[in-house]
DNA sequence: ATCTGGACGACGGCAAACTA
DNA sequence: TAGTTTGCCGTCGTCCAGAT
């Protein structure tokens, strides 16, 4: 049914397309010719273009002009393109095309297309989680609704309807979906080569609304409870994490090779990222990721015990293993022994990542700087340790009441913070 | 034979972090 | 700041080994 030609108001677009080659999902490629090209034309006008391909036309029952939606790149196809929309007028089988131009790709086929071609600001491939999402956000969002709609077919109502029926429940996905539904369509608005003048999404504010980030942190009496009750061959993990905020992708990558006991410091420069049950190991989650941390001393017994009892061997032996001591840990691994610990410690509200947060607002507490801290957590923009420095500005009371003691001298004043000392 | 708990994979969901 | 990219969390289900 498509690929019947087009009216001649979309001329324009036919014009445009002179000179390309057949774009896909147009007219039916003809693979026959036929005998009558030199004979004068019955049915149809075959015109040559400046590009040097051929471009058909024809009149339909109407009496209107309809020209084909390609070019074709020797007369004898646009002769055979014509033949057979004449043997459906004479077989009463011809139908008006389309009115919408039928020419550009359906959203399924560009997005396919798309996803496959995507790279980041730059230049690299998506990272595999992220192509993941992208999937299923196409799959499960956006294609069961759109999928099948031709790109310039798509209007802004069309948008706001799907928008509008998407689960409002799900505020991320939808903000995910729509996010990734309107860098798609923007990019076949832009480009070399648009194929449609504008983006259909003109959502109002789509995007969730960002909470301010509350890191509620353990104090180091319930972080020595959890690891208490954790296993032993996960305490000195729950250490690492609580006390030097390494991310779990980073303390689960660990090897010995990392962990020097004689500067007590350990490096992070991998992370491993967990994909259909794989892990792989790669790149920290930002540049500033890549980071040697400073161990607090009284870490030291633990981490020795850690390294002679459950550690892999050799210089690249994975500190933290499987059960199997083949491989990575996985994260559920933790989960049910780590719930029943932090609920132990009074703290069932408390995440795993979390502990991480501990060991920021500890290191702010402790008194490090705006760039020691991002230093230290391994951020790469100060928005996130600043968090961290809002949370310890308790030790500005500290700073003032010391402050009081230089005038005052001889008096004792309780600072009123047990907060923790790294040095501790 | 059944139960229990550890390990871990899949998946839906949210938040953190980065960048223009 | 808005938009984009990436990682983490909780839950459910399955498999398996050891205990009862």
């Amino acid at each position: 049914m498509q690929g019947q030609g087009d009216r001649v108001t979309n001329l324009r677009l036919v014009d445009g397309a002179a000179g390309t080659p057949a774009r896909t999902g147009s007219a039916p490629r003809p693979s026959t010719r036929t005998r009558s090209t030199r004979r004068r034309r019955a049915f149809g006008k075959i015109a040559k273009q400046r590009s040097g391909r051929y471009q058909a036309s024809y009149l339909g029952e109407n009496g209107e002009r309809y020209l084909a939606p390609v070019t074709f790149e020797t007369k004898g196809d646009a002769d055979a393109w014509l033949s057979m929309r004449r043997a459906e007028l004479e077989e009463h089988r011809w139908r008006p095309p389309d009115p919408q131009p039928a020419e550009t790709p359906t959203l399924r086929d560009y997005s396919e297309i798309w996803l496959e071609r995507r790279r980041t600001r730059d230049g690299q491939p998506l990272k595999p989680r992220t192509k993941d999402l992208y999937r299923i956000l196409l799959d499960k969002q956006i294609l069961p609704t759109l999928g099948d709609r031709h790109l310039a077919d798509i209007t802004a109502d069309d948008i706001d309807d799907w928008y509008a029926m998407l689960l409002p429940a799900a505020p991320t996905r939808r903000a995910h979906a729509y996010s990734l539904l309107s860098t798609i369509m923007r990019s076949a608005s832009t480009g070399r080569r648009p194929l449609i003048p504008d983006s259909p999404c003109k959502v109002e504010h789509p995007t969730v609304l960002h909470r301010t980030f509350e890191p509620k942190p353990a104090t180091p009496q319930q972080i020595a409870i959890i690891v208490e009750n954790m296993p032993d061959k996960y305490q000195a993990l729950i250490l690492l994490s609580a006390w030097c905020g390494l991310r779990w992708g980073e303390v689960s990558e660990l090897r010995r090779k990392d962990l020097d006991l004689a500067s007590m410091s350990v490096r992070v420069e991998r992370a491993v990222v967990w994909r259909k049950g794989e892990a792989t190991v790669g790149t920290p989650k930002s540049r500033a990721g890549v980071r040697t941390i400073a161990l607090p001393p009284n870490l030291r017994p633990a981490l020795k015990r850690h390294l002679a009892e459950h550690a892999m061997p050799g210089p690249d032996g994975l500190l933290f293993p499987n059960a199997t001591k083949t491989g990575h840990l996985h994260v559920n691994t933790l989960s049910k022994t780590y719930h029943r610990a932090r609920q132990v410690a009074g703290r069932p509200d408390l995440r795993f990542h979390d502990l991480r947060h501990s060991a920021a607002t500890m290191a702010a507490q402790a008194g490090a700087t705006l760039a020691e801290l991002m230093a230290r957590m391994g951020h790469s923009t100060a928005k996130a340790a600043l968090v961290y420095q809002h949370v310890a500005e308790g030790r500005d009371r500290i700073i003032a009441d010391r402050m009081a003691l230089l005038a005052e001298p001889g008096v004792v004043q309780s600072t009123g913070i047990d907060g923790p000392r790294a040095e501790t």
